[in-house]
DNA sequence: GAGTTTGAAACT
DNA sequence: CAGTTTCAAACTC
C-alpha cells in the first residue's frame, strides 16, 4: 500500500504532505459515526471529526461511532501539518452501497464536539520496535484536534526531543505531529480495531491485526504493512520550511481478506503556507489495491480542506477543494489493480479524493458503479459530485493525475508533444504475449520514438527509483498520445526521478508532470506517476504507443478522461501544439526553456547539448530543485484564477512589458489570450478590455481564424471526397468480375480535366473575380470532373456487368 | 534565414 | 528588492 517512497517523500514539497490515515470500512457506519482509533494496545487515539456531510457518509468524528479503525496522524518538523478545522474531510469510498466516508472537523453544528470536556486522553503508544509516541495524548474537540502530548508545552516538546519521541502537539486548530524522532527511525503506530462506541469518542481497545488497519505517515522511513506506521525520516529536518505530512490509509476488508483497500494520502504541508501561502496544494495519493470483489461496493472518498490558512477565520465552513481556487488540479489515479484482470483494469475510478484543489481518483477494477468525486466547494458550497478524473487544462490551467501504477509493469516516458507533461507508460515486460498490440489503432506510427522499458526484471518497489540508465524515452510523433498501458502485474516501476536525491525536496505539487512516484521501498507495489489530466484526455483513437508490442493500453483512463472538466469539453482542453525549442546555452535547464518550464522533456526539438531529458536525470532534476527553491510556483501554471469580480483567468504574477503595449506575444498575458490585471507591471497597457487597439487586433485574429477554418474545411471536405472517391472506385477495380480497367482516367480524360479546370479559371480570371473565389470555382470544377468520370466509370461497370450476363 | 526586439528568467 | 545580464521566443526584414 505504499505509495510515495521514504526517498522520495523527503522529496516532497512542503504544502502538500498532509498525513492521513483513513481506513475505508468493511462495513461502513451510518451517519455520526465514532470513528475508533487506536495507536497501540490500550491506546485510545482521539480521533478528530465531525458530522457527517452527507447520508451514506461515515464521519469520522469524536461524536461518532464507527468500527473503523481510522487514524489522523500528522507527522511534521515543526511544521504545522494540519487537518483544518472547520473544513470537512469527507471521505468516500466507492463501493457497491456507494457509502461515503467523511472526515470532517467539527462545525459548529456538531456541538459535542465543541466541548473541551469531550476530549479524550490518553498515552500514545507505539511498539514494532519502532519509536513510541510516549508523549500522552489527549483528545479535544473544542480545538478540533488531536492532541498527543497533552502537556503541550515546550518543555515537553524538549523533553520529547531529547527522547526521540514523536509528538503531536497542539496548535490552533491544528492536528499537528511533530516527528522528531531519530533519523530514519520509523514511527509505528498500531491502530488495533475497536467497536464503536457511538455518541462521544471513547478509549482505543486492543489491537487486531485482523481487522481493518490503517497505516499512517510514513515520513522518511520505511512504512512496512503493519497496522499503523508512522515514521519520521531525518530528511525532513533538511529543511525545515518544508515538511512532510503523510497519511496511509490501509483498509482490509473481513469479508474478503483479498481484496483490501489501502489508501495513502499524502499531503505536505508548509508551515509558511500556514501562515501566508494561499496555494497550498495537497497531493493526495489514494489506491485502493485489490478491491476487486464486485460484493465490495465502490465507495467515494473525499477529503476537503481549506488550503487557505486565511480561510480560517471562517468557522466551520466547508471549505475544499475548489478547482477555481487554483489552475492546479491534481487528480490520483489508480491505475490498476494488482489483481485485477485486464477487465477490471478499464475504466471506473473506484475512489476519488478531492482535496484542496486536488482530486485524487483512484481507480477501482470493479467498473460497478460510476465514479464519485466530491467536491467541496468555497465556503458556500457542500459536496459536489462530479466525475472524476476528467480533468484537463484550460486555458493555461494545469491538472495533474497522479496515477498509482500497478505493479510488475515497467513504465514508458512517453512524450507528448503538444503536452505540457510527460506521459508516463506502465508496460509489462514479461507480458509481452497476453497484452498484445494495444487496441489503438495507429494511425501514425513512431518510427522514431524510443520506448522506454524501465528494467524488464521484475523489480520490487521496495527500488524506489529507477535507474535512469535503465529507462529510455518514448518520443512519439506529434500528435500522438500517449497511454498509460496498465497490467496486472504486481510491479511497476517508475520515471522520476530516476536517482535519489535525498537532497532535493521538491514541491511536491510543483514537481514537473512526468513524475512518477516510487512507492515506498517495501511497502506495497503501486506507484503513482504525476501525469497531466491532459494526457487522459488526449487518449485518442490515433495514440501511438511504441515498437513494443507488448504494450496494452488502458482504456478505462481514457473513457474518463473524456468527461468534460468544468463544463469544458476535452476538445476544447486540446493541448496547445508544442513547438520544439531552440535553446542553445541553457541545456534545456532552467525556465528559458519552455520545455523544461512546462515540465516536458525535450523531444523534436532543435535545442543544443539539451540537459532535459532522462539521460541527464541527475542534472535535471537538480535543476528542477533549484528552480524551485527560486521559485516553488515555477511548475506552476502562470494563467490561474482570478480574484473574484475579475476575470476568470489572469496571470499569476502578471506581466512586465514595457515596450510591446501588451500587445503582442512577447506579452504572457496576451499571448495566453488574457488581458492583463492589476498586478500587471506593464507599462502602456494596450491589453485591457477596452482597449481599441485590442479589439482591433481581437478582429484580426478572429478573421484570420475563420478563415483559416474555412480553408481547412475546405481541405477537408476535398480530402474527404476524394478519399471517397477512392473508397468507391477500388472496389470496382479490384473487384475481379467488375473490374474495370485502371486506363479508365486516361490521357484523353486527364486532359480534358484540364481544360475544363483552364476555362474555369479564365472564367474567374475575366470575371475580376478575386483569388480565392477563383481556386474556389477551380476546386469546384474539379469536383464535377471526378465526379463525371466516377459516373462514368458507374456506368462503364454497369454496361460490363450486363454485357457479361 | 538572419538579424532585431522583447520580456521573462537568472544573476548580482 | 532593484538593477543588470542572460536567454530564447517573437518579430521584422
Amino acid at each position: 500500500m505504499d505509495v510515495v517512497s521514504p526517498e522520495l517523500n523527503s522529496l516532497l514539497p512542503d504544502e502538500i504532505m498532509d498525513t492521513e490515515a483513513i481506513e475505508d470500512m468493511s462495513h461502513p457506519q451510518p451517519d455520526s459515526a465514532v470513528v475508533q482509533t487506536e495507536l497501540s494496545e490500550d491506546t485510545p487515539v482521539p480521533m478528530e471529526t465531525d458530522t457527517p456531510v452527507i447520508s451514506e457518509s461515515l464521519s469520522l468524528c469524536s461524536g461518532s461511532s464507527s468500527t473503523e479503525h481510522t487514524q489522523i496522524l500528522t507527522t511534521s518538523t515543526d511544521s504545522a501539518c494540519s487537518i483544518s478545522a472547520g473544513s470537512q474531510h469527507p471521505i468516500s469510498i466507492p463501493g457497491a452501497s456507494s457509502p461515503q466516508l467523511a472526515l470532517k472537523t467539527p462545525t459548529s453544528t456538531t456541538t459535542s464536539a465543541t466541548k473541551p470536556t469531550d476530549g479524550l486522553s490518553g498515552s500514545a503508544v507505539s511498539t514494532s520496535g519502532l519509536q513510541k509516541l510516549t508523549a500522552p495524548f489527549t483528545i479535544s474537540p473544542a480545538n478540533h484536534q488531536i492532541i498527543l502530548n497533552k502537556v503541550a508545552s515546550s518543555q515537553a516538546t524538549e523533553a520529547a526531543k531529547t527522547a526521540g519521541t514523536q509528538v503531536i502537539k497542539q496548535e490552533g486548530q491544528k492536528l499537528l505531529v511533530t516527528a522528531i524522532g531519530k533519523s530514519g527511525q520509523p514511527i509505528v503506530l498500531q491502530l488495533p480495531h475497536t467497536g464503536n462506541k457511538p455518541g462521544g469518542s471513547q478509549t482505543l481497545g486492543e489491537a487486531k491485526p485482523q481487522t481493518t488497519q490503517f497505516k499512517v505517515v510514513t515520513i522518511g522511513g520505511r512504512s512496512e504493512l503493519k497496522p499503523v506506521v508512522a515514521s519520521a525520516g531525518n530528511q525532513l529536518t533538511a529543511l525545515q520550511a518544508q515538511q512532510l505530512k503523510t497519511v496511509q490509509i490501509s483498509k482490509k476488508t473481513p469479508t474478503s481478506s483479498a481484496a483490501p483497500i489501502k489508501f495513502i494520502i499524502t499531503k505536505t504541508v508548509n508551515s509558511k503556507g500556514l501562515s501566508t501561502q494561499t496555494a497550498v496544494s495537497p497531493v493526495i495519493a489514494g489506491r485502493v489495491l485489490t478491491q476487486n470483489s464486485q460484493l465490495i461496493p465502490p465507495r467515494t472518498i473525499t477529503l476537503s480542506e481549506q488550503h487557505n490558512t486565511s480561510i480560517q477565520s471562517i468557522p466551520s465552513k466547508k471549505i475544499a477543494i475548489s478547482p477555481l481556487k487554483t489552475p492546479s488540479k491534481v487528480t490520483v489515479v489508480s491505475v490498476a489493480s494488482p489483481t485485477s484482470n485486464a477487465s477490471q483494469k478499464s475504466v471506473t475510478l473506484p475512489v476519488n479524493v478531492a482535496l484542496g484543489q486536488q482530486i485524487l481518483a483512484v481507480q477501482q477494477p470493479t467498473p460497478v458503479s460510476p465514479v464519485k468525486v466530491a467536491t467541496s466547494q468555497t465556503t458556500t458550497q457542500n459536496m459536489k459530485q462530479v466525475q472524476s478524473v476528467s480533468v484537463g487544462g484550460v486555458g493555461g490551467s494545469q491538472y495533474k493525475t497522479i496515477i498509482p501504477i500497478a505493479s510488475q509493469p515497467n513504465v514508458q516516458q512517453i512524450q507528448v508533444p503538444g503536452s505540457r507533461f510527460h506521459y508516463v507508460r506502465l508496460v509489462t515486460a514479461t507480458t509481452a504475449s497476453s497484452t498484445g498490440q494495444p487496441s489503438v489503432p495507429s494511425t501514425s506510427t513512431i518510427p522514431t520514438a524510443k520506448p522506454m522499458v524501465v528494467n524488464t526484471g521484475a523489480v520490487r518497489m521496495s527500488v524506489p527509483i529507477v535507474p535512469a540508465q535503465t529507462i529510455k524515452q518514448v518520443a512519439p510523433k506529434p500528435l500522438t498520445s500517449a497511454a498509460v498501458v496498465t497490467t496486472t502485474q504486481t510491479q511497476q516501476r517508475l520515471i522520476m526521478p530516476a536517482t535519489p536525491l535525498p537532497q532535493i525536496q521538491p514541491n511536491f505539487t510543483n514537481l514537473p508532470p512526468g513524475t512518477v512516484l516510487a512507492p515506498a521501498p517495501g511497502g506495497g507495489n503501486v506507484g503513482y506517476a504525476i501525469v497531466p489530466a491532459q494526457y487522459v484526455t488526449q487518449q485518442t483513437p490515433f495514440v501511438s504507443l511504441a515498437s513494443n508490442s507488448s504494450f496494452q493500453t488502458s482504456t478505462g483512463v481514457q473513457s474518463q478522461a473524456r468527461m468534460p472538466l468544468n463544463g469544458t469539453s476535452t476538445t476544447e482542453t486540446a493541448p496547445r501544439p508544442r513547438k520544439p525549442c531552440n535553446c542553445t546555452k541553457s541545456q534545456c535547464l532552467k525556465l528559458y526553456c519552455d520545455c523544461f518550464a512546462n515540465g516536458e522533456f525535450c523531444n523534436n526539438c532543435n535545442c543544443n547539448n539539451c540537459f532535459n531529458n532522462l539521460e541527464h536525470e541527475t542534472e535535471r532534476l537538480k535543476a528542477i530543485k533549484t528552480c524551485l527553491d527560486r521559485n516553488p510556483e515555477a511548475f506552476k501554471p502562470k494563467i490561474g484564477k482570478g480574484k473574484e469580480g475579475e476575470s476568470d483567468r489572469r496571470h499569476s504574477k502578471g506581466c512586465n512589458c514595457k515596450r510591446s503595449g501588451c500587445l503582442k506575444n512577447y506579452c504572457e498575458c496576451y499571448e495566453a489570450k488574457i488581458m492583463c490585471s492589476s498586478i500587471c507591471k506593464c507599462i502602456g497597457c494596450k491589453n485591457f478590455e477596452e482597449s481599441p487597439e485590442r479589439k482591433t487586433l481581437m478582429h484580426l485574429a478572429d478573421a484570420a481564424e475563420v478563415r483559416v477554418q474555412q480553408q481547412t474545411a475546405a481541405k477537408t471536405k476535398l480530402s474527404s471526397q476524394i478519399s471517397d472517391l477512392l473508397t468507391r472506385t477500388t472496389p470496382v477495380i479490384t473487384s475481379g468480375a467488375g473490374r474495370l480497367p485502371y486506363t479508365f482516367v486516361t490521357k484523353e480524360v486527364l486532359e480534358a480535366t484540364c481544360e475544363c479546370l483552364l476555362e474555369r479559371a479564365k472564367k474567374a480570371e475575366q470575371t475580376h473575380q478575386p483569388r480565392a473565389e477563383a481556386e474556389r470555382l477551380i476546386l469546384e470544377e474539379f469536383g464535377h470532373c471526378l465526379m463525371s468520370i466516377i459516373n462514368s466509370a458507374g456506368k462503364a461497370k454497369a454496361d460490363c456487368a450486363s454485357i457479361n450476363c
